[in-house]
DNA sequence: CTGAAAGCGCTAACAC
DNA sequence: GTGTTAGCGCTTTCAG
């Protein structure tokens, strides 16, 4: 920076002001430092700023799962929007457990990070109290409930498992089941199963059929909770399943036992994968917006970095029903 | 770290030590700072010590796409062993393109980050040069040719093509052809399409018929293609897909027309993708270790900070033929 | 609008 | 094995 500033006959105050907040300098002074700037190919080096101003351009993210195409569509937004303004993203990855988290958020905020974005409300109490004590905008993502920590960017899950209810309600279907995987890890998938049983009792007026495998969703865990659901239960003509992937797998399920769908057996996902278009039948699903979380967050960051006043919000993003043949 | 240095009853330079490299401070005096670093919670600033040592625990990252399962696996895999260790990663989305790839390495360099990591071995000539000119470890992942920058992990996409189609040549098809998109763009899909097409010359005789479209591979461009194909070449009886999503799409395309797999056409993916094992039919592909890449480049990366000795190296991970049902 | 000067919190020679 | 000391390369008051 030193030389940048001789070549261009300013002093490093002059240099550091041009590069960081432009309106500051005078334009001609703002040129010669450019000039001088791309003359020597210097690149200021982010942790002496870092440290000097006690904030980077860095913000932390921690997703449960990055094979969960969910969160990689969410993350992919999200630089997108992110790099071009000079953010640099610091992945976690969870594997949904508190523990892990906790130790991300605890050095994430050794980087001094601009934002700290976390998938979900459900934290260990003590991850809350550090990341509320760092005084830097904090968003939770993929969930809405109460009490966010600061921003909070998603949609209800239980509204999600509702809608799927009523949607095989809707098609006439009455001995319907809910079919998910590791529900008591992740959360999100829960929700989504509750609302459902709520319709059902509501409705019906009898506790909801769920059928539930601990391994992780996935194609595998769909069709083997899908040949359960139908051992318990071979009535069955509506199936809610907790994800996209796992009605992928029990479609094909169905297909190896000849189980007509729709017509035995109405089927309906979530996530709306690319695949679920151009199954055989096309897959009725319910659509979160993947990436709209994802610059939603971005956007939303930017914003409070811009503006200091602005404050934190609660964005519902929403989630649509996708009819398709599949029920 | 100077609070902590007066509860242990040291200088800041024994808390360093006893921080970093335990090993050079005596038992007694270590346990003593361990316990006042408890104490006051004490969470060491990474640009202060970064910026002192000109180098970070960072790694910088750079995927051409979070969407695609394959970089998501191998990402997954290796914040799982570089979390532990300390380090971060430091995530770029180069959406395919070189120039967005350049300007992320600018910015990873910026942080002094400990290695950077690539995907492919195709860069602007600029972006090898700074490489090559940080003096950290530098690994391209995914691709394994002639040339490497410095370490190289992956494997040749050219003899999977061959493999591919040699497989549909051992199941007795001689009529077969290569499906893949965007292969302008994705190099190593386009090495995997020559390499099937060198073998088809070889054995048949005859230039191969492959058929590509220019949007990016998914379950939808799969089943487009394979309609293209079909309208070009009726009587085609064998189909390598470029990857298992399209291959998924081709296999639905089949299912929706009444073309028996693999009765009428056999059908060969890669990636072996969750779904694989459990569609109707099973698809046959070729795996990639999508997870041991990520697994092998941490390794690696590790043993080389570990040993400032330890040089660069190139590891095939290999890939393996999975023969299912559809062919 | 610009420059001088004082650190930001840590690491790494170098002595002891 | 441990302490002293001199920065690492910037940003940011504070003057002018």
């Amino acid at each position: 920076m030193a030389d940048v500033a001789r070549l261009a006959g300013v002093s490093t105050s002059t240099v550091s002001r041009a590069l960081r907040r432009a309106e500051s300098v005078s334009p001609a002074l703002r040129a010669r430092v450019h000039e001088a700037v791309a003359a020597l190919g210097y690149v200021p080096n982010s942790m002496a700023g870092g440290l000097a101003a006690a904030r980077t351009r860095t913000v932390g993210v921690i997703v449960p799962s990055l094979v969960n195409s969910f969160f990689a569509a969410t993350l992919d937004a999200m630089t997108e929007r992110l790099a071009p303004r000079g953010y640099q993203i610091m992945l976690g990855n969870s594997a949904y457990s508190p523990e892990t988290e906790a130790a991300l958020v605890n050095s994430f905020l050794s980087w001094s990070p601009a934002a700290i974005v976390l998938t979900g409300q459900a934290h260990a109490r003590a991850t809350m109290q550090r990341l509320l004590g760092a005084g830097i905008p904090i968003v939770e993502m993929w969930e809405l409930g109460e009490n966010a920590l600061d921003s909070l960017v998603g949609f209800s899950h239980r509204a999600v498992g509702r809608l799927a209810a009523r949607h095989l309600l809707d098609r006439g279907r009455r001995r319907i089941a809910f079919v998910g995987a590791a529900l008591d890890e992740d959360r999100r998938a829960a929700q989504r199963s509750a609302g459902f049983a709520e319709v059902v009792r509501e409705q019906l007026g009898r506790p909801a059929v769920v059928v539930a495998l601990p391994q992780r969703a996935s194609a595998a865990t769909g069709g083997l909770a899908l040949a359960e659901l139908l051992a318990r239960h071979p009535d069955v003509d509506g199936v809610a399943f907790s994800n996209d992937a796992m009605a992928l797998g029990g479609l094909f399920e169905c297909q190896r036992r000849g189980i007509g769908v729709p017509a035995d057996l109405a089927l309906v996902g979530f996530g709306d994968l690319d695949f679920a278009a151009w199954s055989t039948p096309a897959l009725s699903t319910i659509r979160p917006p993947r990436r709209e979380i994802g610059l939603a967050v971005a956007d939303h960051l930017l914003q409070r970095f811009d503006d200091p006043h602005a404050g934190p919000t609660t964005i519902d993003v929403g989630f649509e029903l996708v009819p398709r043949a599949s029920s």
